[in-house]
Order: structure tokens, then C-alpha cells, then sequence
DNA sequence: GCCGTTTTCGGCCCGACTGTTTTCAGTCG
């Protein structure tokens, strides 16, 4: 996937414009198709093959030949002129809270500042006095932010921001008396990862309401205290806007506040086009509020259904309301059970009638063992004799009527470098699921890995493959594969797609679940649990799922347990 | 540079907060 990297040439190709300051707009341009480009749930290379480029909202006829100039070379010559003029690290300095391409500009222009150490040094020289527009505050607050920037402050796991998010709303309600809050921003929209918590509140007493965030245990700094916002940093760096809103802009507020940023936009453009105005505060017919007490009256005001916070994204979802076509999306409730587990006969925690008890807590139908397979010895993968043990202590459970669940039999098999699977055939065939996955050799390449895997989906025993792409959020990136490659070959032999619900892999993304869906195909939502309470992470799995477009008919586990067993032999 | 149920030209989201300004510019979301 070539799309990040061209994500980030354009966005830095906007900010260089910026700097340069000849066009107030066609820096927009570029970031709006940067933006745009990010969120694709396909290789750019496989919409340029096809001649629809220009098809991307953002994307014309200019942007589109420096994409294809881009695929063709690998470099854009724009953007190489612009680095040749303005040779300034872009990425580093932009980091820095409060420095935007303005103060950038002046500190290149003034003091030939282009990186984190040139301007570092240029504190330390005091050549920053004096400087239009920048004052002892500014530099102090520049100081403070290259040593965050190199602190590595970074984006947060789902899972770890919304334990913050819901913890510091505990706190704030008993505290003070609120009449309503709400997490908003890309926590409710259930983003994998999260740059800030946002969070919403209607009260009498503001200031308290304040004063209970920056007072929280949680809370290290305050970085911003107003009437109507609060922002601190949190002690593990993460940074929570408060915001205080009056009730009959509640609604508006919690829209706006939502986002995406694309998303709003979008909505605002329709807004304007139906003679309205659209802010935090409401819907305007002139001076005259049309909609704002509640979200939902915002959008059905516009002409639009009710859109799910998590497919507000600018990803078509508002034409799809427009024609009332939105999808029904999966619900917690449409899980009936669980086909990836692990227990301490490979690298679990639990013992098999831990998992099954705690399963059958979560109201969970069937529950599918999947230990590790014998080439994973770090794991203590099971090798056929193990598997045939652990099958048989399987019967003797689901005999004992000690459970409703009823237990599954399978095994997450290791794919190995030749695409070959790493247990035998003949046990392999007496499974109720096999789990196929790439544990090993990461860095093979692009054709290597793609090959390697489509010869896995070959064997017929294979149902599920697991984490796709193999991705750790925040620790490494995927495996070089072609999807569109594997999916097809998916769709041949009647594999489903995992969507592994633990918080650091989240894989596959919800752009790859959209793509997964169009192509046909289904979805099995599993935890791959290694202990009892990661079962409960099935949470972050449908949220994403929905984020994918998904609805209960494309995900084979909210199917009856001798639905699923028929559907996969 | 992009885009169009007002437009192929003339617009381009908008408000809060901060700092450095004596009336506003820059950043952020």
C-alpha cells in the first residue's frame, strides 16, 4: 500500500505551499486530497490502473497527475522543487504543539530554522526575541514542545483512551451534578487509535465541572481554561478538551464535536445548499434555530437518516443517508460466540474450563479453542498427538453438560514459508475450525508473502484466516501483502476473513472490512484471547466491524452454532 | 487546486482560545 506515503507527500507538499504563501487555497487543496487519499480503503494503484483518480473527492485533474507521477517514479517533481526552496523538515516541527505552517514561515524566513535541533539552538541562542507575534510565552511553550515531540508523544490505543475517557466522566459526575455528558471526538467514532479525548458536558456550575477535570488524579497539566473549554494533559501525556455546552445546543454541540472534520464539512456544504447555516451551537434558518437540542433532529433536518458515529468519516456515508441506504449495522448483542481462543496449552493464561466458564458468563453460544501449532514453539504450539488430546478432552467437556456453551474444536495453524500448513491434513480434517495464520518470516516481500498465503487458502481444511495483515498498532506495521490478491483468492475458496478484536491488532482495518464486504466476503469476529477477560474485547472488535460497514448478515459468528459449523464444512 | 440541484468562475467551515496585538493573527479541532 502505497497510500500512506502519498498521503504524507501531499500533506507535506501543503504546508510547504503554505509556507511558501503564494495561494491561500491550494494548500487546502492539497490537504483535503492528502486527507482523502489516507482514508481510502483501496490501493491507490489499483484506482490509478483503472483511469479513476480523479473520481477521489479532492482529486482533480492536477493532483491526479502528481499521483500518477508518484506511482510511476516514486518521487513527485513539484514537491522536490519545493524541498529544494524551503528546506524545511516539515513533519518535525509541525509536531510541535502551537507551531503551524505560519510560525513555521517565520522561523525558517527569520532565523533559518528547518528542524527540531536548528530551532532548539536557536532558543538556547535567544534569537527567538523579538520576533513578530512570538513572545516569552510562545517560546516557552515551543521549549515545552520539542521536548514532548521527542519524548515520542504519541497516539494511544482505543482500548486505552476509552478506559480515560469513561474514567474521567465517573469522576466529573461525582463530583458535580451534570445534566448530561458524553465522550465525543474520535472515541465515540471508536478510531483505533486516539490523538485526544474529547468530552462533552451540560451543567449549572461550569466552572466546577472544570475544576473536577483539572483537578482529577489523572490530571498532570492544564493547557487551556476558558468559559466554554478546558483542555489538560493527562499524566501518561494524553491530552482531554472539555467543553462546556448549553442545553439547547447540546445536540449540535455533540455533532460538531464528533467530527470527523471531513465529515462536518461535508455535512456544512449541504447545510449551505439548502440556504441554512450549521455550527456547535445549531442550525440556522437566518437568526432562527431550526434544529440543535438533539443530534439526531441536525440530521434529519438536513434530509438525512440518523448516521452512526462510527461511519462519520466522509467515506460516502452522507450520500448514503441522502437515499436512506445506510446499512443496519452489527451490534454487541449479534455475537453468538467466539472462534478464536487460546488456553495454557499453548500460550494462554486460563485453562480450557476457565475459558469456557468465562465464556458461558458472557452469555457466549459456542466458544472455539484455537491453540498455537507446533512450529510456534515460543508459544508451546500444539503438535498432532497434543491436538489430538486436547480434542478428545473437548468431547468429554461437551458430554459433561457442566455448560450450555457448547465447545469447539480448532487450532490456529501456523502458515508456514512455503504457504504449506503446519499440521497434518488427517488432523486437520476432523476440526470444526482451522485458523490459519503468518506468525514467521514478516519481512518476506510483497509477492513472496501474497503467494505464501493464497497457497494456505488452497487447503481445503482452511476456514478462518487470521489477523490478516498481521499489524500491531503503535509497534509494527502490516506484512507486505496484496490484499485484493488474498480476498479473491478468499472468495475461490469460500474463506472468511478474521477481524481480531485485540486492541493492538484491530486487523483487518475498517477500510479493509469495506473492501472485504464488497468483494463477498465474510467476517469472523474473534478475540484471540489469552486470558479470560480478554474475551470481553469483542467490544473493540464490533466497533470496528461497524466502522467497516458491517452488518450482522456479513459476520458468521452471529450465526447459531449449527448454522456456522454448516457453513464452514 | 477543486468544485458546482444557484456556478466552468468565484468561491473555498467556523468559532474558541491564546498571546501579543491596541484590533488581530495563528492554531486547533
Amino acid at each position: 500500500m502505497k497510500n500512506r506515503e502519498l498521503a504524507q507527500l501531499l500533506h507535506e507538499m501543503s504546508i510547504l505551499l503554505e509556507v511558501e504563501g503564494k495561494d491561500r487555497f491550494k494548500p487546502r487543496a492539497y490537504a483535503r486530497a492528502a486527507r482523502a487519499v489516507s482514508s481510502l480503503g483501496e490501493d491507490i494503484e489499483s484506482i490509478a490502473a483503472r483511469g479513476e483518480l480523479t473520481d477521489i473527492p479532492g482529486v482533480g485533474k492536477s493532483i491526479a497527475k502528481k499521483i500518477e507521477e508518484y506511482l510511476r517514479t516514486g518521487r513527485i517533481e513539484k514537491l522536490e522543487a519545493l524541498r529544494e526552496k524551503i528546506p524545511v523538515k516539515v513533519a518535525e516541527l509541525e509536531a510541535i504543539p502551537g507551531v503551524g505552517p505560519k510560525t513555521i514561515k517565520t522561523l525558517y524566513e527569520s532565523l533559518g530554522v528547518t528542524d527540531l535541533d536548528s530551532l532548539e539552538a536557536a532558543i538556547r541562542e535567544g534569537r527567538l526575541k523579538g520576533l513578530r507575534g512570538i513572545g516569552t510565552k510562545t517560546i516557552e511553550q515551543i521549549s515545552e514542545g520539542i521536548a514532548l515531540v521527542r519524548a515520542g508523544m504519541s497516539r494511544v490505543l482505543l482500548s486505552d483512551a476509552l478506559a480515560l475517557a469513561e474514567s474521567l466522566v465517573e469522576h466529573i459526575r461525582s463530583q458535580v451534578p451534570v445534566k448530561r455528558i458524553d465522550i465525543a471526538g474520535s472515541v465515540r467514532r471508536r478510531k483505533e487509535t486516539i490523538g485526544d479525548i474529547d468530552i462533552l458536558v451540560c451543567a449549572d456550575d461550569g466552572e466546577a465541572v472544570a475544576g473536577a477535570l483539572m483537578n482529577s488524579p489523572e490530571t498532570a497539566d492544564v493547557l487551556v481554561h476558558g468559559d466554554t473549554k478546558t483542555s489538560v494533559r493527562l499524566r501518561g501525556g494524553t491530552q482531554v478538551d472539555l467543553r462546556l455546552l448549553a442545553e439547547e445546543s447540546y445536540g449540535a454541540g455533540l455533532q460538531y464535536f464528533t467530527g470527523s472534520k471531513d465529515h462536518n464539512v461535508h455535512l456544512r456544504s449541504i447545510a449551505m445548499r439548502k440556504g441554512l447555516r450549521l455550527n456547535e451551537y445549531g442550525l440556522f434558518d437566518k437568526d432562527r434555530m431550526v434544529a440543535g437540542r438533539e443530534e439526531q433532529d441536525i440530521y434529519s433536518t438536513l434530509g438525512l437518516q440518523f448516521i452512526p458515529p462510527e461511519l462519520r468519516e466522509d467515506r460516502g456515508e452522507i450520500e448514503a443517508a441522502q437515499k436512506n441506504e445506510l446499512p443496519i449495522l452489527i451490534s454487541p448483542n449479534d455475537i453468538k460466540g467466539d472462534l478464536h481462543v487460546h488456553t495454557n496449552q499453548s500460550d494462554g493464561a486460563n485453562t480450557l474450563e476457565e475459558m469456557v466458564t468465562a465464556a458461558e458468563v458472557l452469555g457466549h453460544e459456542y466458544l472455539c479453542i484455537s491453540d498455537h501449532s507446533k512450529s510456534l514453539t515460543i508459544a508451546g504450539g500444539l503438535d498432532e498427538g497434543g491436538l489430538l488430546r486436547q480434542m478428545d478432552r473437548i468431547d468429554e467437556l461437551n458430554a459433561s453438560g457442566r455448560w450450555r456453551v457448547r465447545i469447539l474444536k480448532g487450532i490456529e495453524v501456523d502458515i508456514l514459508p512455503s504457504g504449506e500448513l503446519d499440521l497434518d491434513d488427517s488432523v486437520l480434517s476432523q476440526l470444526d475450525v482451522v485458523v490459519a495464520s503468518v506468525h514467521s518470516h514478516l519481512k518476506d516481500d510483497r509477492a513472496t508473502m501474497t503467494e505464501r498465503v493464497v497457497t494456505a487458502l488452497g487447503n481445503r481444511h482452511v476456514d478462518i484466516l487470521g489477523h490478516p495483515t498481521g499489524r500491531m498498532l503503535l509497534r509494527r506495521p502490516r506484512i507486505e501483502i496484496d490484499l485484493e490478491r488474498v480476498f479473491e483468492a478468499a472468495r475461490e475458496n469460500q474463506v472468511i476473513m478474521e477481524l481480531n478484536s485485540h486492541p493492538v491488532r484491530l486487523d483487518l482495518n475498517d477500510a479493509n472490512l469495506r473492501l472485504a464486504k464488497e468483494m463477498g466476503l465474510l467476517i469472523a469476529i474473534n478475540t484471540d484471547s489469552h486470558r479470560t477477560q480478554e474475551l470481553e474485547n469483542l467490544r473493540f472488535g464490533v466497533a470496528q466491524a461497524r466502522r467497516g460497514w458491517l452488518t450482522a448478515e456479513d459476520v458468521i459468528n452471529t450465526r447459531s452454532v449449527d448454522d456456522l459449523l454448516r457453513m464452514m464444512s
